[in-house]
DNA sequence: AAGACTCTCTTTGTATACAAATTGTATAAT
DNA sequence: ATTATACAATTTGTATACAAAGAGAGTCTT
């Protein structure tokens, strides 16, 4: 599988930040993965300077790689922008595929739907990553397509919690998530922009609750420890 | 000047790029570009990976360096999505800016209209940049900003006739462009966003006509050359 | 005790030697 | 004459040694 160890070591890191399981704006040392990954520190750095473009690392001068934080002004772009984006990668998408892009999608859906359905979250949002940047691709359009990517990073990260549903009215959720891909494919292979639009924002309204409700979750029940007289718990 | 050898050259490497010096789709040679730089390969590499991340170039495993190529679905992508980009961010300048940014935005415009009047073209092309690349900075939208400097890279590349006027109408649309960006910065200062859209669309339409001309410039006077009665000229 | 200073240790940056891959060219086989 | 193949030359990738910068601890001064 690892014929080319650099491009692994790439596409861990990338998968590890993606997981959160490095965290945003962790520091990464440069050495220590060195050795973890096996390869020496001039190809690393490259990978770091890789994942720097797409906006996966921050890099400053002497002084390390650090994993780009999602700070508050970031949320707020990021949920007041990407629909605006989604729908037009759609419209695009619609417009513009190649019919052996469509297969790959397809392709992705089917991993997709059964990493959801199997309840793998990490491998199902990963899996979502990938649906929704195919989608770029097909756009064929190379400026968008950096800010969907973007956004990709910071929404992939927050759906940590999106396909590890916790209630029936969750997993329902998941269900017709994935639904709506399908509808979004089929849309895209009939070359109808305005449905896919459509679709596209439809999909972004059932998702976005439950980013935002990841940034913003329930306040810790107060009952369970001892100090229900104070309004929040410190 | 150049403190640091490795950024003069990228700031090289990005303006040579911006100003078609290196032509779209040509390959740079690494060894040689070391010596021109007075760095070794490590770095200007480095340089390399900064570059391909930004847009500039595009990497190939065990092939070289390719400056961004401009082709036909490039051009086409542009126009249909420069408009809702510049719109947007402007927008989101005028909500979100700095006064301090306010400052810098002044600044350079102060610089570029000496440079636009004074018949610098290259100059003003390059300061037309920075410009609209501030504008995408005090945006404060990360994602959006990916699309904008990515834009901005072929917005430059076909601005090279435009400061450069070959006629009285030409050079009246300079100085009207001018004008523009200062309607702009006083928009933004205000915190008038619908102003600063309806004005970045203004602008838009006056610059568009002129780098679709550059995409699609008169044919050769046929009369010239001896072949009065062919079509076109091989 | 607070601040400035120096020295040491760790981390980051650069140069270069070596390895691997690709390209070009010459020769041989059909 | 054309294709195949082997070999040479060039270009690209990696490891590593060395240089430079930053962080931290300890010491000295006030």
């Amino acid at each position: 599988m690892s014929k080319d160890k650099k491009t692994a070591c790439l596409e861990d890191l990338r998968m590890r930040i993606l997981m959160q399981d490095i965290a945003p704006g962790s520091d990464l040392d440069e050495v220590s993965l060195c050795d973890q990954y096996g390869v020496s520190r001039t190809p690393m750095r490259e990978v770091f300077q890789r994942l720097s473009g797409d906006g996966y690392l921050r890099l400053e001068q002497n002084r390390g790689a650090k994993v780009a934080s999602m700070d508050l002004n970031t949320l707020r772009m990021f949920f007041q922008t990407a629909p605006l984006i989604y729908a037009n990668i759609a419209r695009l998408a619609a417009e513009n595929r190649r019919t052996n892009q469509l297969e790959a999608l397809k392709a992705i859906q089917m991993q997709f739907r059964k990493a959801a359905e199997t309840g793998d979250a990490g491998q199902a949002s990963l899996l979502n990553h990938s649906f929704h940047e195919q989608i770029g691709v097909m756009s064929h359009n190379p400026y968008l397509q950096a800010s969907l990517n973007r956004m990709l990073i910071d929404h992939t990260r927050m759906s940590q919690t999106f396909y590890r549903p916790s209630s029936g009215e969750e997993k329902h959720r998941v269900i017709k998530a994935i639904g709506q891909h399908d509808a979004m494919i089929s849309a895209i292979e009939q070359q109808a922009p305005l449905l896919a639009i459509d679709l596209t924002i439809e999909h972004w309204n059932l998702t976005s609750d439950r980013l935002e409700r990841y940034v913003t979750p329930d306040p810790l029940p107060l009952d369970v420890v001892n100090i229900k007289d104070m309004k929040y718990a410190v």
